[in-house]
RNA sequence: GCGAGGAUGGCGGAAUUGGCAGACGCGCUGGACUUAGGCUCCAGUGGGCAACUGUGGGGGUUCGAGUCCCCCUCCUCGCACCA
């Protein structure tokens, strides 16, 4: 038994305390070496390592071995996202405090990750609820306020009930939190906001740059989700009044076609219009009406378009003819100047709304091929096309017409050219306790105080009686409340909201660069050698929030001079998720593996080979408990190789060169092993395809079972064992990085006195992987009908004769016309006839 | 509706540049070892008795298509009144 099965407990609890005692992943700058910088996301310590984070890792780790083999200096680092709901919610129903919550589940988790022999720099680790962490994310939000790129204001915000708290726009979905699927309602709140709008245009330019790293996908979603629109802003003059309504358009072309105003019902002079009029009640009512109404509802697209006459007339500035101002609650006032002009022949929504209240349709652009009739349209034509009853632009092009009346309305000073973008500033307060304070203080005469620089952090008191209920604890806890204004002297209140938790995480890769620094957030030395990150991997779930977040910290961070880049992450990598029978693996839906208990059974190389091996990294990886055995399987297959010849093979020396006539046999298990250090490489550093790159190590083993296993004459055929060595020990590098505990076990063994991972990566000679004999296709008309060994090195012209003097091609030939002859070297002969 | 990705044996997946479809693993079948089972080792394994045929379906380009082009079906993900 001892000698089939490789005691993986044994070796794995040996190995990963000797890296541990020799530190060796501990990293420092060093300008001499090139580095890597390769970041995981770190993981919200809710409890215990699940396979997602496992396989998250597992890849990551893979990287970060190989690129230490290559002579990388690689920052490798790991914390802990470790502010958020979950904690109190934990509280609430557990009774537990959320600080001892959290520092429990971090040790376990920390204790799981290490039994997964991940190559960690440990002591950079960070917990983002750490005050030596979160007193640098309040200096933050200190130097923004200062930038101006922090601000408060009354807003309507998206709250969420259930987690009595508000949400940013990213944190919605479908209508419903994000995180506990509750309908989300709205509720106006005072709250401070990161004014990541300021930062729209670069960070929508900057995708540029990363379209070679990034997944095309996650782009397109940042894209989308900036949303820039050009068009126009026109000033609609109102009738009988002095007041005029500015509206937003991307189709300036249309101007001709307006045919009625469209107010949201929240735009300030919505009632002032009703006002005297005989709408005013309808008006009044339909405002109240729209309130109420879910926000969700009201932007999916699927709710009901209703509106309301205001009883008031625009003016048409170019046609100067009056046209009705409705209200309506399709028309968002957070968008644009939260009023439009409405073209029904042009915009589908319009024409809708102009159907159900019958208000008049105006053809304005033809298209080329047929003309359009206002009268019974269904559909609004938005193509492009020529103009129409547009007075001086008739007869132009559509596209055109929207620069020509642009400018126009700038010469006539009625309108200007304008630019918006989806997005919307960041609101970052939370009315929760689990989180890092917002280092504000309230006071009578001073009113707003930012907390002085030198009074950070802010702690977020853990001595605290904690109530177990949704409200924050802070608020009834005035040793924390009750302060003093830093400017006037007075008695003041300290804000109580906390930070959005997607703080932390915009910079916690630029901290890990100097996880321990006192003297400011950043040392920009370490900061500038480290950033940017090399590669990242993680979950395709924050392709909009954290990345964006992230993206946007990184550019202001620039602009305060402490990093000198413009994006963080030059790779993103976006595994995918693990399955089981058909579904994500969740606690609600009963599919979940024990990442433990799977390395209690077969032990963590098993449980790495596995999750690596199963799927490329950014497909999603099919759970198979027997998949698992299999690999489990190999590496006692690698194994039981090992003990029955590695003290044979310890004892040679591969120094010696090979002469150039070996013998075939020798030259064949050479060209393997050559042609497998070329596979797994490329695998590795080109695609990221680890399944493959794993094939191909099974292979190079299966190989060296069917090869003459060294009789009693083999052993003194120095070559023959040389040879055998070789490959052997190119399969124990080669497979380090993916089941580096057996690795490093079976690379002490051989007689290595030094770590595997100090041992460079295995460079393959070309010339040894290069076939001599290959097997070339004869295809008639494209179907196979003969296959012949020949030289590799054989020239075009006897390869034709060997193809067509084969005895099985003559017979198909026989007397017939030969077409048409294609060759394709080292390939194929395609005879057609 | 718009955008992106996908569909290959019984299963997970290979095929990187238009050139042998199915690497590797699982499963299955047979053999060896064994009192027996398991483990292990070896061999076989897309379908079809065969000619042949086969990468979701239909068409096309090409000497040659899983791969390129057109049309269609289904699945997954993202966005979805942003004027």
């Amino acid at each position: 038994m001892a000698n089939n099965d490789h005691n993986s407990k044994r070796i794995e609890a040996k190995w990963q305390q000797i890296w541990e005692e020799q530190k060796l992943f501990k990293v420092s700058e060093d300008p001499n070496k090139k580095k890597y910088y390769l970041l995981e996301m770190f993981p919200y310590p809710s409890g215990r390592i699940h396979m997602g984070h496992v396989r998250n890792y597992c890849i990551g780790d893979v990287v970060a071995r190989f690129k230490l083999m290559q002579g990388y200096n690689v920052l490798h680092p790991m914390g802990w996202d470790a502010f958020g709901m979950p904690a109190e919610n934990a509280a609430i129903e557990r009774h537990i405090h959320p600080a001892k919550w959290t520092w429990d589940n971090i040790n376990f988790m920390r204790y799981q990750l290490k039994k997964l022999g991940l190559s960690y720099d440990w002591d950079r680790e960070i917990a983002s609820c750490h005050p030596e962490y979160y007193r640098w994310s309040q200096w933050f939000f200190l130097k923004m306020y200062e930038m101006r790129l922090v601000y408060r204001r009354k807003a309507w915000v998206n709250w969420c009930q259930t987690c009595q708290t508000v949400l940013a726009n990213e944190q919605v979905e479908g209508g419903l939190c994000w995180r506990c699927d509750q309908p989300v309602i709205q509720k106006e709140l005072e709250q401070w906001f990161l004014k990541i709008t300021a930062y729209a245009e670069e960070l929508l330019r900057d995708c540029e740059k990363l379209a070679q790293g990034w997944p095309e996908r996650v782009l397109i979603m940042q894209k989308n989700w900036i949303g820039k629109s050009i068009g126009a802003e026109v000033d609609f003059p109102v009738k009988d009044s002095t007041t005029v309504i500015r509206i937003y358009t991307t189709r300036p072309d249309t101007l001709y076609g307006a045919t009625f105003m469209l107010l949201a019902p929240e735009h300030p002079l919505a009632i002032e219009l009703a006002r005297g009029t005989d709408y005013e009640r309808s008006a009044g009512q339909f405002i109240d009406e729209v309130s109420r109404e879910e926000r969700f509802a009201r932007t999916s697209g699927l709710g009901e378009k209703k509106g309301v006459f205001t009883g008031r007339y625009a003016i048409n500035p170019l046609t100067n003819q009056p046209i009705p101002i409705w209200l309506s609650n399709f028309v968002l006032m957070e968008y644009g100047t939260g009023a439009i002009m409405s073209v029904p022949a042009h915009d589908q929504r319009d024409l809708d709304f102009a159907r159900k209240y019958h208000l008049p349709v105006k053809v304005v652009i033809h298209p080329y091929e047929n003309r359009l009739d206002e009268e019974t349209m269904v559909e609004a034509y938005e193509a492009e096309g020529y103009l129409v009853s547009s007075a001086p632009f008739d007869g132009l092009n559509s596209q055109v017409a929207i620069e020509r009346i642009t400018e126009y309305l700038e010469e006539k000073k009625i309108g200007q050219r304008t630019i918006n973008y989806r997005l919307r500033d960041w609101g970052i307060s939370r009315q929760r306790y689990w989180g890092t304070p917002i280092p504000v203080i309230y006071c009578q005469t001073c009113d707003i105080v930012p907390v002085p620089y030198q009074d950070l952090p802010v702690i977020l008191p853990i001595d605290i009686d904690f109530k177990f209920e949704g409200r924050s604890p802070l608020l009834d806890y005035p040793e924390f409340l009750n302060t003093i204004c830093p400017r006037c002297g007075n008695p003041a209140k300290r804000e109580s909201d906390t930070m959005d938790t997607f703080i932390c995480s915009s910079w916690y890769f630029d901290r890990y660069t100097c996880p321990r620094y006192q003297e400011g957030p950043l040392d920009p030395k370490a900061a500038n050698y480290w950033m940017p990150v090399d590669q990242y991997i993680g979950g395709i779930e924050h392709a909009i929030l954290h990345l964006l977040y992230a993206r946007f910290y990184t550019k202001v961070l620039r602009d305060m001079g402490l990093l000198q880049v413009d994006e963080p992450f030059l790779n993103l990598l976006t595994q995918g998720m693990v399955i089981k029978d058909g579904a994500k693996m969740a606690k609600s839906k009963g599919n979940v593996v024990d990442p433990d208990k799977l390395i209690e059974k077969y032990g963590a190389d098993t449980v790495r080979l596995f999750v690596l091996f199963a799927a490329p990294p950014e497909k999603d990886l099919e759970w198979s408990d027997q998949g698992v055995e299999g690999c489990s399987r190999f590496l006692k297959r690698v194994w039981r190789l090992y003990q029955n010849y590695g003290p044979l093979l310890k004892a040679i020396n591969i120094e010696q060169k090979y002469p150039s006539d070996c013998p075939t046999e020798i030259r064949a298990i050479r060209r393997k092993t050559h042609q497998t250090i070329k596979k797994v490489t490329e695998d590795i550093q080109d695609r990221f395809h680890f399944n493959t790159a794993i094939s191909a190590i099974m292979e190079l083993i299966n190989t060296l079972y069917l090869v003459n296993i060294p009789s009693q004459e083999g052993r003194t055929n120095k070559l023959y064992l040389m040879a055998l060595k070789e490959a052997f020990q190119t399969i124990i590098l080669l497979l380090s990085p993916f089941a580096p505990h057996i690795a490093e076990d079976i690379w002490a063994g051989l007689g290595n006195q030094t770590s595997i991972i100090k041992h460079p990566w295995p460079d393959f000679d070309p010339e040894i992987a290069q076939e001599e004999e290959i097997e070339v296709v004869i295809q008639i008309n494209g179907k196979v009908r003969s296959r012949i060994l020949v030289s590799s090195e054989i020239a075009e012209e006897e390869l034709k004769l060997k193809a067509l003097g084969n005895p099985r091609i003559k017979e198909f030939i026989q007397d017939k016309q030969i077409r048409r002859l294609v060759i394709v070297p080292r390939k194929l002969v395609n005879i057609v006839m």
